[in-house]
DNA sequence: TGCCGTTTGTTACCTTATAACATAGGTATG
DNA sequence: CATACCTATGTTATAAGGTAACAAACGGCA
């Protein structure tokens, strides 16, 4: 039983990568069951920490959804844009807006660990559609 | 049964300004439930929907809470600090912030429409508390 | 007055997330 | 080599967050 737990890691690494768009923990769920009908959520919530805790996945939070991280290694300092009409999410890495949103917020002694920064809106593909 | 909507919106926000600390809809709705047995989830976060759809008041999205908006009046373009330690929220306006996450995700055509920006971390407050 | 559209209230349910316990596997020690 | 312990993983059950869909009330208008 010991080991399965990073494949776990990798499998749904995996799952993300292979769907190319943000996942719910639950789709992932769902779509490994296919393989192993015992999984649970738990299983899964543990290895999106593991994989969100060293940067090799992305949290969206507000859609409550995950996403690999297309730029091996940054931990922080994503700039997420998500497509409102086709759910896609582009990845951005922007060090110089981390360091002004810290900026920002550490005028009153903050000091920033983590950062959040997302964009809902039309993306290029869906906005050329539209019209 | 028609004007109380409005009513509830006012009086949720009183709840948010009274409290100081982002709230979840729950929390709001046991606070309200004192005064008002029969309230239900769906009349806050209609009430919330409206408040945070004019800038009344702001959703802490990394943290599933809400927070009444201290500037008046801006809808989008707020930086929110969340405290770790105590669950505090400072916020801050910073246009330049919006343009700069609108530009970078723009280079690919994506036109955004609302931000979310926001950083975890410790609050002066709590840092100096710490050593 | 009586009908209609809109807003609000209510029920019931779905999705997201996690606490707490059960189990298995490695490892150190005698 | 046996076994007792520690840690990582699996499992069950439930808490927290959110919303669809229906019911009821109010105001406007013929």
């Amino acid at each position: 039983m010991r080991k399965q737990g990073v494949e776990t890691q990798a499998e749904v690494l995996a799952v993300l990568e292979r769907h190319g768009k943000p996942m719910t923990a639950y789709e992932i769920l769902n779509e490994m069951r296919e393989a192993n009908a015992r999984l649970a959520a738990p299983t899964i919530y543990r290895a999106l920490a593991a994989l969100t805790g060293d940067g090799r996945a992305h949290r969206v939070e507000s859609i409550n959804a995950y996403l690999p991280c297309c730029h091996e290694g940054h931990g922080d300092g994503a700039v997420l844009a998500i497509c409102d009409d086709c759910g896609g999410v582009e990845e951005q890495v922007d060090t110089a807006i981390i360091d002004r949103v810290a900026d920002v917020a550490g005028s009153n002694g903050f000091q920033a660990k983590r950062h959040v920064i997302e964009v809902h809106g039309t993306c290029g593909e869906c906005a050329g559609k539209a019209e």
